[in-house]
DNA sequence: TAAGCGCTTCAAAGCGCTTTGGAATTTTTT
DNA sequence: AAAAAATTCCAAAGCGCTTTGAAGCGCTTA
């Protein structure tokens, strides 16, 4: 059988007839047969290949846990495209270097882009490269149009501060994530309009900004806590740091939902999933591992028709009642 | 210039002269050029790719989170020398056929296996096809050799349990990862190992095995906790299962330490680093992270050097005393 | 019987590099 | 100044596929 033949057959050609076709599929599967992955992209101008540049912070070389499961209900979908995942970790600031390199040794035929801050340069710099992209989040200072999977963080923690309210608390604390992301500013201002139309004042004392590690979800909770009038709520942007939260809570000799009510952002991670039948937190909760799913289907449409009109996709997440909120203790 | 000299220039020969080499260089850094890493490759016959294929486990669609801080270790190194990181998740049962396929297209020069089990089919499998790789743990079941890199599980868990045991405990819980993972056994050995030695029988009902979830932790911690006599101090195989046992210990009125002593395995991953001057748990601790530059290391080698026999490298994990172990308290 | 059609083959170019051998040029040494 | 050594250039092959255009084959249809 010739090698044109072969390599029609292979790639699902119309001109070769379904008798020949599965022959040629049966014998490469025999002899354990595919094309070699090198020759293939050379030959055909595409890398078959998805880049996920995963920044990994100075301050902890943390790289931000969601990522796994992100990861994960993208994995699939490469997979069925024929696609190969290249993940690479880099630090903050090599960022744009990282991508200039995929770029221009054409590594990669479209990238993901986690965890944007309010004000973003990768999106233009991504524009500039005229690369395919997708961004897990978004960035508001952007003016440029890109495509986006997001969550809706302003109008679920407008909620979750709302429902506080509703249940009395009246000295709220927000727990967020580094102030330069774009979620963890969106997320404030759910917090601090909730709080505003309730005619509620507070400082910006109640309000903390840090990396989503356990250790600062404690050491926040605690700083909160010995302020003269201490919350008796408190939102918070990461299951991660609520763990932390409920240290500190109990370290205060308080209980959680008792004494502090605790509402948390529930990416609904593998290993943390709280899926009893009533919940341990009450949560906005939303899968991230559903938005990596959204955002690979989204950025392969991309790939496929680059003339495609820059789309957004968001996600709302649900309120999940838990047991973590109950009207404040009378004093 | 001839392509003949730039790809000289590019790649490090020796004949060409240094003075051509940086003219050669600073034009690539003008003109943002790098060679096309698909030629490249298929030119040289080498992938610069190195495999990570992650199972993902049918209960919980769960990845294991050590896996972000060990690839941060692992990525660095790869990048370093030029290649950049495959990852695919993979459920369980398709394991094998993803290594077969890479292997066919030979998109990769090598692997990383994560989580070995005791009887673990992958190393003869990846043996036969003659693909370099590194084992993040070992297989207790397999005799040929192979490269790795592990944490001395026994003897860490029999250092804590004897820790417990002279702390004057002698109802001591285990609470494990899944029976079939060769870390978790080889926990468990030395977990009866340390009883054994002290003369104390306790039964299986002590000992549980499940996936490393926050929930997990805390079911089977009150499962153990409303035992007849329930133990006194326990142990356990992840940071984020402590999280759960914490839980349900605070959920039984006790307090950690004082009413129950918890030592905790820690990959000292970034989200939960327990840096304080005295840390929350008292744990057995070893850096994945750590473990990810030095599998990376291992693995290029192999590369460089197919011929190397077989090597192994045994971390010791640290006990490192926290605020968790106290002697029990008198009844 | 000739034309037409569907499928298969053949031959060759091309993807963008690396690598090789030999020739040409420049630089260094004697 | 000649010889030797070091450097650069040139031309071409090759990596293992895809892709193209033209040709060949067997079968059906007019």
């Amino acid at each position: 059988m010739s090698q044109t033949t072969v390599s029609r057959a292979l790639n699902g050609f119309p001109e070769v007839s379904e008798k020949t076709r599965q022959l040629v599929l049966a014998a490469a599967a025999k002899h354990n047969y595919k094309p070699n992955s090198r020759a293939r992209r050379l030959a055909t101008g595409k890398s078959m290949t998805i880049g996920h540049l995963v920044s990994i912070s100075k301050e902890h070389e943390m790289v931000n846990p969601i990522f796994t499961d992100f990861i994960a209900g993208a994995s699939a979908r490469y997979a069925q495209s024929g696609y190969d995942l290249l993940l690479s970790l880099v630090p903050d600031e090599d960022e744009f270097a990282s991508y200039k390199e995929l770029a221009a040794r054409s590594a990669v035929d479209g990238v993901v882009v986690h965890a944007p801050r309010t004000d973003e340069q990768r999106i233009s710099q991504l524009n500039d490269l005229n690369i395919p992209f997708v961004v897990h989040g978004r960035s508001s200072n952007t003016i440029e149009k890109y495509n986006w999977v997001d969550v809706n963080n302003e109008r679920s923690f407008y909620r979750a501060t709302q429902l506080l309210i509703e249940l009395g608390h009246r000295t709220i604390g927000l727990i967020n994530g580094m102030a330069e992301m774009d979620f963890a500013m969106r997320r404030a201002k759910g917090y601090r309009r909730a709080l505003k139309e309730n005619q509620i004042k507070l400082t910006d004392a109640y309000l903390t900004h840090s990396e989503m590690t356990e250790p600062n979800g404690y050491k926040n909770a605690l700083t909160l806590l010995d302020l003269p009038t201490p919350p008796t709520a408190l939102v918070t942007s990461s299951i991660i740091m609520a763990n932390g939260i409920r240290r500190a809570i109990d370290e205060r000799d308080l209980k959680l939902g008792r004494d502090v009510s605790v509402i948390t952002h529930d990416d609904d991670l593998s290993y943390f999933r709280d899926a009893a039948a009533v919940p341990v937190y009450t949560a906005t909760r939303s899968s991230v591992r559903e938005a990596g799913r959204l955002s690979a289907d989204l950025l392969l449409k991309i790939i496929a028709d680059p003339g495609r009109a820059p789309e957004g996709i968001l996600l709302d997440a649900e309120l999940i009642l838990g047991s973590s909120t109950k009207p404040p203790r009378r004093p």
